[in-house]
DNA sequence: CTGAAAGCGCTTACAG
DNA sequence: CTGAAAGCGCTTACAG
């Protein structure tokens, strides 16, 4: 990604003693030969106890740690894998990225993490195979055609990867929640309480995700022998979403004003439904007396509201658990002739803010 | 921080006839000798335009990146800074990161992002000084003494480092908010709107995060003519704290059985006086009418309570690009004699949730 | 335990 | 433009 800089300064002749960047200054300061020194520093048997010991010391006191850019000369795993970030700002992905830092070092991989904007894929994408990492995970929503030709490229250069999240990409091992069946599952527990009508809430457009649901919500009412057309309402094209919190407050407020109104809104995510509950109750309307929200996502604020707020819940640790053993699973492995697609099952969450119509 | 881990395998050689791992192999491809590829790459002069066309379609076609582990050896800077991060869930500190590694970027860096849990500095240090990092940026509040040793560590190796958020370690360049001076303003904003009487939400215990506060409220209160131990109090030694929601929510229970209840409430963040809030609200008390509530941090829900959350906001972004100024001026530097110490002015967004006592 | 040697993938003079 | 050589910091045989 870092563009070309110049090469490094001369290093500096400090007058720290400490200051010791090869195994040869640092032999000489232990006393012992390079050659020696190495076959500490890797464990190697045949060594005497008082050797051990006097290198481990010198390494206290200098905090000499061998070139990590020369080991791998010597074909040492870099042991590092690339993360690619959609944005460091949406808590459920930040979320992913926690738990699959986590993972990663427990298994002994540093993480590599890169925030990928649109049009700096290729830089990205570059830099990570100049580091030479072991697999790439994409977590988040991209451009569709420029993630799957720096899909290409990884795979060309025979480096593993996986993405958490957006589905539809050609060629692409994919890890995501099912969210047809996350909608099916709302769908139902709302139909349940007997609602009939419902408002959408930031659930339209073009993007793969909301067809998605999209296709969810159209299967679970047909069940009911109801149709999208009749029994959902959508006033997304009438507002601009800019805050997701005052979005839903609009959206509360328009569909407020309908003599026939929803009884139950089902949002895009936890914010929407959140801005929602506050704009239908500043009005006087009685949640979920008077109508049900649910949200998605499940965030810590589901239990803050008043009521709590029914939500979608990712299960993130599980699907970071299937992503990493599914991006391991490439390594050293003959190329899929198919790409991977696992389905991660939603659990929906019933809190206060969704009762009977 | 990996532990050792077998060498990595041989490399298979592919079918695919784009799986090219060196210069040599590249040029080969190219049909040009290896020089001439490594000068077309480092953009030397004197170079046919047909040849450099050559090379560079040659590397789309491909996805050849030069080794960055040998240009490094070779005398090029690394670009990389480590950052270490207390854990990747608290909101703030996440918002720092995003805010750094964008900042970092766009000056040419990457950042090696690893969280640092208790007991694994060596390990994580040690890592990034193997990867020869530029520089080290911690964020958040760390165990001190291990914190110090590290620091020590990587000042003897002439790696410059930054702490942001951690005030009070030794040897330490660090930058912090004013966290008195928030306290200050919070207080202020209260005396000022005639309130005489506060609970602490949270503010107690002998964290040095905590003790800046008190200190900050104390001056205010002495400009007032009123004292810490009769203008203040606490419940936080009576509950446990494990979702700050319902720790606030639990303080504004205790509080409101008491006969002479404070007017207002300052809470150590925002998640705490969400739930205070709620606590009271569900009581009964209007809110600013019954008694005013105070947030830390003014994160993005402080806009969605009703009413809206008064709030001391962090300001991340002048923050960070004080912390990236100061880790920067440190490159090629002599040592510095005294640890550097910034303080960053804090800024009180009043909403809704303060009124008139 | 030592010491000299080869080689990982690069770049940079240097002579052709 | 080519090709042979040196050297960055390491490890791994190999002969002492």
């Amino acid at each position: 990604m870092p563009p070309a800089r110049p090469a490094k300064p001369a290093k500096s002749s400090s007058k720290l003693p400490s200051r010791i960047t090869s195994t040869a200054e640092f032999a000489r300061y232990v006393g012992l030969a390079r050659t020696t020194v190495s076959r500490v520093l890797n464990g190697q048997p045949g060594l005497k106890p008082k050797t051990i010991e006097r290198v481990e010391k010198a390494m206290a006191e200098t905090g000499f740690t061998p070139n990590a850019y020369a080991l791998h000369l010597k074909g040492k795993s870099t042991a590092m894998i690339g993360v690619c970030m959609e944005n460091l700002l949406t808590p459920p992905a930040v979320q992913k990225l926690a738990s699959l830092q986590r993972h990663l070092r427990e298994r002994g991989y540093a993480s590599l993490i890169e925030v990928l904007d649109p049009g700096t894929g290729t830089k990205v994408v570059r830099h990570l195979l100049s580091m030479r990492v072991e697999g790439v995970v994409f977590i988040g929503h991209f451009q569709p055609v420029e993630i799957e030709q720096r899909i290409a490229e990884l795979t060309g250069q025979g480096t593993p990867h996986l993405v958490i999240d957006q589905v539809g990409l050609a060629q692409a091992n994919t890890v995501a929640l099912d969210r047809p069946q996350a909608m099916i599952e709302v769908f139902e527990h709302l139909l349940g309480l007997g609602h009939r009508t419902f408002g959408l809430l930031g659930i339209s457009g073009t993007t793969r995700s909301n067809q998605d649901r999209l296709r969810g919500i159209e299967a679970a009412l047909k069940a009911h022998g109801l149709t999208l057309g009749d029994a959902t309402h959508s006033f997304d094209h009438l507002h601009t979403r800019e805050n997701d919190f005052s979005f839903g407050r609009q959206l509360a407020h328009r569909f407020a004003e309908l003599r026939k109104r929803p009884t139950a809104y089902v949002a895009l995510n936890d914010e929407i439904a959140i801005g929602a509950l506050h704009g239908f109750q500043e009005l006087g309307f009685k949640i979920p007396d008077d109508l049900s929200i649910t949200g998605f996502n499940n965030q810590d604020v589901c239990e803050m509201t008043m009521p709590g707020l029914t939500s979608v819940d990712q299960q993130i640790e599980h699907t970071v658990t299937v992503a990493i053993d599914a991006l391991f699973a490439q390594f050293g492995a003959a190329p899929r002739a198919m790409p991977l697609l696992r389905k991660i099952a939603p659990k929906l969450v019933v809190r206060g803010s969704t009762g009977r119509a």
